[in-house]
DNA sequence: AACAACGGTTCAATATATGAACCACACCAG
DNA sequence: CTGGTGTGGTTCATATATTGAACCGTTGTT
């Protein structure tokens, strides 16, 4: 691991959850030596990539940060041209929805909205989905690269009863996302959570991510899950024609197939 | 310099004018060699900070600085705060407003906002503001800790015939800006730019950053100098509320004597 | 078919990262 | 006030990871 590698992956330990972390506190979570986390944190320090409370002397996410993701926005507009499909997805369904995108074999929550309807609702809070625990994972692995299949077998981390552990499990879970076009967690990730989740593509023609709807289980009947893949079908259509994309043809008849096909859209064109 | 640094540092020749640079001409752009910008990158990749365009091979910005930015902005959020009063800055005066934020001695820009008024106006785009040859790096330095000062005569670098380059020249804005409680920078980083900032301040009670318009020279007038400086009053009063800060009072002193006193607020409040 | 430009790779030379032990300071309990 | 424990920050010999000239294979151009 390159010693950029490592300064990099002491960001990816703040969270809305641990927004600010000290230098002994951050040593013990990376299990990195004292010297050199302070000497990679001043790294990125001079970069604006984090700086100190001034109080407390602890480390929190920079300033730089958010002028490279106004330069990203403007790059890519993913996030800006997925909000408003996955306000209406939440809205439609009265669940949280998200959108993740894949960069190489690594899945990143790239935003996601709460619907307002339910007093408990799922939260999303992680940034990095695994692979084969999430609905969204399992999507990828289901419609994107074979790599991604290699990269989820490589952690299967148990995270509830209901993570898939094995090869044969996994494949299992990939075969029917295949086969209807979603991909469905039941509490595989966090117990009460279950998952559904369709595809999006960019204008290369690749996967690029997953749109997906998580739903408190307690409350998940067959009508409500009808409901859910009917609006995923609209909102991966709307995501991936803004970034560019097409739905392969393969996809879209899986979709047409099920009994949720939504209300007619040209979707041809 | 550190690897780690140098590696970071890859990441500033991104912007919004050159959003995908190839690898050759990046090694031209940093000066560096190519093996080792080729690592750098592959370092900033596994950490989803770039990506590589999958059809012309160039590296843009990663999806990993917008989940770096969220949490920025949930940590600290600034921009948010800030671009409301941003938003009545530019359309008040009818030019492009904008606002930069301190991290140790570096100015970044943060946000900006044009003013649909005119059809030739300041465009922003610079990342990382000057101290000495910019309104608000004048202001930075005016209001700011003394270090700000020794980091801005240590790089005057000229940028048009109006910077200053010596300490004697500097002085004599900085000195100007802490009497009026403004700086202004009359095309001394771009011509025919005219910068006029404030200082905001945070909950420290030491200087955050600044707010500024910059107009096009050619259409600036004592009237609209006028408006600019009223304006921004308000302007830096509320983005130092929202960021949970005071206007020192000797600053507010200065300003109320100036002739550019707004029509009357409760800013005592 | 020759050429140039590109992204990517190799391997010896060496500049750079590393971490145990260290310091100074702040806080707290007795 | 004193001793203990926590913190952020620093040192320096050791050794490991970084470096870049030269290289390769591919692509698009002339």
């Amino acid at each position: 691991m390159s010693s950029a590698t490592k300064a990099l992956k002491l960001l990816s330990y703040f969270s809305t959850a641990r927004p600010e972390i000290g230098l002994t506190q951050l040593c013990r979570i990376a299990g990195r030596d004292k010297a050199t986390t302070y000497r990679h944190l001043q790294a990125l320090e001079t970069a604006g990539f984090v700086e100190q409370n001034p109080l407390t002397k602890h480390y929190r996410l920079g300033p730089a940060v958010m002028q490279l993701a106004q330069i990203r926005e403007a790059t890519v507009p993913r996030k800006a041209s997925a909000k408003s499909a996955l306000a209406a997805l939440a809205d439609a369904t009265g669940e949280t929805a998200h959108v993740t995108v894949l960069s190489g074999t690594t899945l990143y929550g790239l935003c996601d909205c709460e619907s307002p309807r339910h007093g408990t609702r799922a939260v999303i809070d992680i940034s990095i989905f695994p692979l084969h625990a999430t609905a969204s994972g399992q999507c990828s692995v289901a419609f994107g690269d074979p790599s991604l299949l290699e990269a989820a077998v490589a952690n299967l981390e148990g995270f509830t009863a209901s993570t898939p552990t094995t090869h044969s499990d996994l494949a299992a879970l990939i075969e029917t996302a295949r086969e209807t076009g979603f991909a469905c967690a039941n509490q595989s990730y966090e117990s009460e959570i279950q998952g559904i989740a369709a595809p999006i593509f960019d204008h290369t023609g690749h996967l690029a991510g997953a749109v997906a709807v998580a739903s408190v289980a307690s409350r998940h009947t067959a009508e409500l899950e009808h409901t859910i893949k009917s609006e995923l079908i609209t909102a991966a259509r709307e995501i991936t024609r803004n970034w560019g994309g097409k739905i392969p043809t393969q996809i879209e008849a899986v979709w047409a197939k099920s009994d949720t096909t939504p209300n007619a859209l040209d979707s041809t064109q």
